[in-house]
DNA sequence: CAGTGGTCTAGACCACACT
DNA sequence: GTGTGGTCTAGACCACTGT
């Protein structure tokens, strides 16, 4: 076993006390001085370990008042890597996937290249269709990169879902994850799955997903555009 | 005059240095010890000011190896505020805004609850059509906060975009936004305006901007999709 | 092995907020 | 004024990368 830094362990200790409100929130945590005493190591761990948290939106420091517990609920963590699944579900929708379809094909070029793998390779393809409710709202492709994956189809149909199967099973951690968002029209295969009409609107999303060591996904998804929207938060200007 | 914190001198200097090439793209930096030695500073003042450049993704560092100077254009900044016009000027488009029409009117409830004004208390309406050459692109309108920029007409029809008036006339500094963005149909008036047919898809997309005194800005955007897409960088996962 | 960044300390002084 | 966080130092030891 690795032995853990300090901060990290502050910073721990002090998130869960806020979850377990033993820092309530709106009040004001403990002085960087009474942490200092309390968890028996220097300021300047304390001040690493909260200015994480700070990061992170449980916490706000001002000078010269303290550092007060925010409410997470109310800074809704956006930017974050979350599956259509996942989003619709902290919205308090009751998501299901239907439709389930996973082979193994041969990387097109696109996919080869996002991998660095050799074209033609194998990778995983994931073809589904996610309801709220009996309403079909989402079709999804995911490609996944073969090597890191193996007996993928031995999971399907993934009960909770694929993200969470491949933190938990596979132990990739998400690292990050570049989006591009665009519109279509719905053409008479896509308006017959989704149930829409010919031509409505769809959002039409491509992302590549990054883990320490690369990319390891790509997925294509195309969503009502009624049903569905991103969100997503800006800050500061370029140069 | 306040004085400037030592770590904010060492940033500059270093970002300045990066981007005159006194430190070229590819190589690296010289070591944590031998800053301290050129800055006369400490190593935690040197390594707050090379952290706040690895943020930026100026710099790169891996332990036992150094500090790697990076290509800022490889790394495009995104989730950044920039306005439509400026996000196309990037990639290279030459971008024109046609007929403006910059109106005094009474606050809607929505904008009114947006920058916690009275109901009907005036605000400015800014539309606008935007073109690439000479094909449109984008619908846009904008509510501006009424009281903080006195005599806004006067300088209509913003020949550098109205994000750089509010910037350097208003003196306004963007702190962050949160956008929405979703797709909808072409309406008979959006079609005509956008020359596309009847019931292509639009993105739309609804942002309020902040600035350190709250929200000053609510703008709607409807853009031709088959031309545009955002890009947006997410990480890490929820827990 | 030598050299790099990663973590940590104990103590100092400064700038701001509240009363 | 008192107390909070903001900045800064000089020095120590650890962990990783490369040869």
């Amino acid at each position: 076993m690795k032995k853990k830094p300090a901060y990290q362990i502050v910073y721990q200790e002090l998130k869960s006390r806020i979850k377990e409100d033993i820092y309530p929130i709106g009040t004001l945590l403990p002085t960087e001085t009474e942490l200092c005493q309390i968890f028996n190591v220097s300021r300047t761990t304390i001040r690493k370990a909260v200015n994480m948290l700070v990061n992170e939106h449980y916490l706000e420091v001002k000078q010269g008042h303290g550092t007060t517990i925010l409410n997470p609920s109310t800074s809704q963590k956006l930017n974050c890597i979350t599956s259509i699944s996942e989003t619709l579900a902290t919205k308090g929708y009751h998501v299901t996937t239907k439709g389930v379809s996973l082979e193994q094909i041969a990387a097109p070029a696109k996919i080869a290249k996002i991998f660095h793998i050799k074209n033609d390779s194998p990778v995983y393809l994931l073809q589904r269709v996610q309801y709220i409710d009996d309403s079909p709202i989402a079709l999804i492709s995911n490609y996944l990169k073969f090597s890191e994956f193996p007996d993928l189809e031995s999971h399907v149909p993934f009960p909770k879902g694929l993200y969470h199967l491949l933190e938990t099973v596979y132990h990739i951690s998400f690292k990050e994850a570049d989006e591009r968002i665009t519109a279509v029209s719905a053409n008479f295969t896509e308006s017959q799955i989704l149930r829409v009409p010919l031509n409505s609107p769809l959002l039409y999303s491509e992302r590549i997903t990054y883990s320490e060591n690369g990319a390891f996904e790509f997925a294509i998804s195309k969503l009502i555009a009624e049903k569905y929207e991103y969100s997503i938060h800006l800050e500061g200007r370029a140069d």
